[in-house]
DNA sequence: CGGCGTCGTAAATCATAGGA
DNA sequence: GTCCTATGATTTACGACGCC
């Protein structure tokens, strides 16, 4: 019989599977206050203007990156929650 | 109503662990796809309509499994060997 | 091209179920 | 009930890819 499928190592299972690169930030769990002041926000808008980002990151001493990507993040969270609030709903 | 409303509410609101029956399937799945665990959409709906769990649920198990596979995989070896047996004894028309 | 959007995920962490 | 580990869910941070 034949290989029909690039088993590449059987002795490494993992070796194909996506990994994180190292040069990551390591995860940084966000302070209740923070997260409180972004959920105040996101309350206000779900979408930044560059100009809020900018001061939202300034006073909560984060990054305008991770403030980004918090929304982006958040924006999912509430797609996910509307999705099964639907879901469940209509069985 | 109201109270079974609540009380389906209520069941919802606690963790519960997955069947045995539900995590029999999902392992079944992650060892006889060990080289690429990465349900697509259809599978994991599949998967979650076997398991009596929902996608989102299927997709939480993949990525738990996945990392604590990878973290430490002597642990998962027995575990990993049973479910290679069962499917090799099942793939047996 | 740059930058922000979604989508799917890694990895860490949280919360607590469950068993000794 | 206490202690501990396993397990399901949630939270940060990206990579890949899309649109404008």
């Amino acid at each position: 019989h034949k290989d029909e499928k690039p088993e590449l190592d059987p002795n490494n299972p993992v070796a194909n599977w996506i990994h994180a690169r190292s040069t990551r930030k390591k995860r940084c769990p966000y302070t209740k206050y923070q997260t409180l002041e972004l959920e105040k926000e996101f309350l206000f808008n779900m979408y930044l203007t560059r100009d809020r980002r900018y001061e939202v990151a300034r006073v909560l001493n984060l990054t305008e990156r991770q403030v980004k990507i918090w929304f982006q993040n958040r924006r999912m969270k509430m797609k996910k929650m509307n999705k099964e609030k639907t879901d469940s709903k209509d069985q | 109503v109201m109270i079974l409303r609540s009380r389906f509410l209520d069941a919802r609101r606690k963790r519960r662990n997955f069947s045995k029956q539900a995590t029999e399937v999902l392992n079944e799945y992650f060892y006889s796809h060990l080289s690429n665990p990465y349900p697509s959409e259809e599978a994991k709906e599949e998967l979650a309509k076997q398991c009596g769990i929902t996608v989102s649920q299927v997709s939480n198990w993949f990525g738990n499994k996945r990392i604590r596979y990878k973290k430490n995989i002597g642990k998962f070896q027995e575990e990993a060997n049973l479910y290679a047996m069962k499917t090799a004894l099942g793939a047996r028309q």
